[in-house]
DNA sequence: CAAACATGTGTAACCGGTTACATACATGTT
DNA sequence: AACATGTATGTAACCGGTTACACATGTTTG
């Protein structure tokens, strides 16, 4: 391995000059420079990154903290990520946590001791104390999909409510009378959310039945056609079905493709998050777009202002959200 | 920061009796040990891991260098990658290249200077010099998807001509007598191996014709879409399709469905891969079933072996294809 | 003309670990 | 008694960078 010592003998100077070239700072004479340039580039050097954090105490590597990378919300998420980090040298490291606890316990604990530079944590379970433990450490932290309301740690959410309210005023709009939800698990704040936009939208309109609520305890295809089902058994005149996401409004429209059930004709559905996914069935399905990328671009860019000790002005930033119509509706 | 030698002074033994705790190497007392762990657990030390892989060499880190994390055929090996990786301490970094060859140069770069422990790439557009370079310095590196004949670098792939000819074959036995297929570029290894392996099950089974064939030019549903109907343009007879891959099939689905054919009456449909995108449609996709995450998980095994400076016994290994029977079919 | 300041460079300590080597003592062997 | 071996521990060099500090020279400035 070729060292910057290598390269200080090579060019006759020291190893603080070199180190002066290769860093832009302080002093160096136009001689010095094009001398240790040139044996740069013979030598073919390249700083080694490990003792350059060590004395430097900068990694430029974050961690990313989410459940899965296959669900399919997350990709998006990572690459927005990885392609800011990516534009201003550093990098990430991918950890699927499946919100189990301990797992992410001990990848806060590797994270730390590998000495990233800050943690994006997007987790639905995790102990709030975790994270305040790291804020409180002023070790940099940003949250995705989630408020922390008793304390000020940095949130990126998209606005649930707002969206849920536009569904259903959408579905209203397309002459829909008797709305269901299809709910995803409480303990997911967005889930919680989306709930209750729904709730105070179908007040607001007097749509509004308790009955007319499936309450599921996850989030995917088959929690969606389980609930599209149990809907259909209880109340056969529904003519509208909001689902707390795409997955879930997937499974819906299993459901009502296995009854023989005309959709957008008989019942209009509606989704929420724009993931590829739903632009990809047929009937394509009308959703509520979370600007996904657009969340990760930005809680990457807060976690940046963070590291580099920038004061953060605006702990939680809530991102508008749109109705995409397409054919479910 | 607590370091080793705050562990040191506390409990009153050198630094080095400290880390042969620590690494469970070398000679120590029973006393010293207790008086070391007791130390330990009162200042909650966490060796740093930078320094470490400083003077240790290893970094316990392994880059992951794919075209784009939204593909949906790579979250699956990401993780797989991953499972692997964190059980045993490793951890990894995410790199999209966007099949860019600035990018891929200047990742593997980034990673070396990193001094990650080992790379593992799938890319279709890579230098297979860069590679080779890395290979030859003895950097461990596995390559997914994708064979370079001409060198020894280990690969991991599914026997792509073997999945073509069950597809074909499934359809021929489903009744079909005039098949077409959907292939995906050719500077795609998987590509050109699906279209062989069609060709060959073809000539096999006397149904081929030149004409039966759309090259598309990526993988995405358009591209499937786009074929489509080019090939029924083409040849109105056509009652069997084999697309690429799911993400074609769905673009080919798409299309039939647009002009009124009825799938699987009229045309039987087969994809490639089994991405959970095929399931989910409807009807849903019959297709081949790649090992994706038991891809994954061989590339990380095979990296471990290479970096454990175990000798590679196999330097391509290749995967069993599956005929996912679905309702296109 | 001396003081103040800008420019340029090198030495050596430091970051926080690992480990080669020196040393010391107890025990077993011949 | 002399020597080899196993156990236990500490000192200091080392990994490959950064940087505080010392020092030298040239240029302003009052």
């Amino acid at each position: 391995m070729v060292t910057i010592r290598d390269v200080s003998k090579l060019s006759g100077c020291s190893v603080a000059t070199v180190s002066r070239v290769i860093n832009k700072s302080g002093y160096v004479s136009a001689d010095a420079k094009q001398a240790i340039q040139k044996a740069i580039k013979e030598l073919n050097y390249k700083p080694n990154t490990i003792a350059r954090s060590l004395s430097g105490k900068k990694t430029y590597t974050v961690g990313l903290i989410i459940p899965d990378i296959m669900n399919p919300f997350f990709p998006e998420i990572a690459r927005a990520i990885e392609d800011v980090a990516s534009e201003i040298g550093y990098t990430v490291l991918l950890c699927n946590t499946d919100d189990n606890l301990q797992k992410e316990k001990n990848y806060i604990d590797v994270l730390q001791t590998k000495q990233v530079d800050g943690i994006i944590i997007a987790s639905y379970t995790i102990d709030e104390q975790q994270i305040l433990n790291l804020y409180q450490d002023r070790f940099p932290v940003v949250v995705l999909d989630r408020i922390f309301h008793s304390s000020n740690i940095p949130a990126i959410v998209s606005k649930n409510r707002e969206g849920s309210y536009i569904a259903v005023k959408h579905l209203i709009d397309q002459g829909c009378k008797k709305i269901a939800h299809i709910a995803g698990p409480f303990e997911v704040y967005a889930s919680r959310e989306r709930f209750v936009g729904f709730e105070e939208a179908c007040k607001k309109n007097t749509c509004y039945l308790p009955s007319l609520i499936s309450y599921q305890n996850g989030f995917h295809v088959s929690h969606g056609f389980d609930g599209m089902n149990e809907l259909l058994d209880k109340d056969s005149e529904i003519d509208g079905v909001f689902a707390g996401n795409d997955l879930m409004a997937l499974g819906a429209l299993k459901a009502l493709n296995k009854r023989g059930i005309s959709v957008p004709k008989d019942i209009k559905l509606v989704g929420f998050d724009n993931t590829s996914l739903s632009a990809m069935t047929i009937p394509s399905i009308t959703t509520i777009k979370q600007p996904i990328y657009e969340i990760g671009k930005r809680a990457m860019n807060t976690l940046l202002s963070i590291i580099d000790g920038k004061k953060v002005e605006k702990y939680v930033t809530e991102l508008d959200v749109e109705l995409i119509k397409r054919e479910s509706s």
